[in-house]
DNA sequence: ATCCTTGCAAATGATTTGCAAGAGT
DNA sequence: ACTCTTGCAAATCATTTGCAAGGAT
């Protein structure tokens, strides 16, 4: 019983082959939209249907096992749930990298949060611009 | 000739009624969806189609007069373009509120991306909690 | 054995496009 | 006058749903 397995049935969800599959080829990107899981999937395994994909999205986010990441002029990606980070996202090649937040930082946002009495529950921070490769 | 007329004519497009009530009925909210914009507008202006909302936004977000604000589980709403600033997003009732960057934060920001060789454009700091009425 | 999940196809919803008529410069 | 923009309808693309069959516990 792998990771996967265990992850999904901690939250209370079946651990079939296609969820479990899904969760690899997130977690081996990083983070990717849904048009590419299904793109990644259905090369090696044909019978598994976009709708599929589209309702454990739906109910992995749901249950927190996955994080949806808006982003600017394209479709969500996903990535697999962990504490709040920086993305580091290029508009060239759209690739995303991730990034610690440090501890002043978190407090920066607790401080600014707190200022406005806004119960803080998640942050995003989006950095756009030209990664090494691009500029 | 008022404000938005101008705006429009900056960057090169014509000064429509359509537009100018778009950029009206934006700044009033602040952040609104398309579905809410046409709502709004419909409502005095019964011949304004959705297409042209359509048309209008991207072209606008192009032109840098609009920006995106993608969000988590919703439809991306839109804002005037202005200096980068952080939204206070309350998941229960999906108001935002703007807050200026100061300069620490923009400091730390510019640092991060710069040691990892992003060169960059945009900063997207999106705080999701509960906000003082929802609590 | 039971209930949840899948895969297909159909339904719905969101966004874009083509084009003739109208508005802005 | 010229060109860009609008509004409608149709086309396309994205997402959700219903349901019978198969899989996980």
């Amino acid at each position: 019983m792998n990771d996967y397995m265990m992850l999904l049935k901690t939250v209370g969800l079946k651990a079939t082959l296609q969820r479990i599959g899904m969760l690899e080829v997130i977690a081996g990107t990083g983070h990717i939209s849904i048009d590419d899981i299904y793109a990644k999937i259905h090369q090696m395994w044909p019978t598994l249907s976009l709708a599929t994909i589209y309702k454990n999205i739906l109910i992995m986010v749901e249950k927190g096992v996955l994080r949806e990441v808006p982003l600017m002029g394209a479709k969500s990606k996903y990535e697999l749930m962990q504490s709040d980070h920086i993305h580091l996202i290029c508009q060239k090649c759209s690739s995303i990298e991730d990034k610690m937040i440090d501890d002043l930082l978190k407090e920066h946002l607790a401080v600014i949060a707190q200022h406005d009495l806004l119960i803080l529950k998640q942050s995003h921070i989006n950095l756009y611009g030209l990664c090494k490769n691009c500029q």
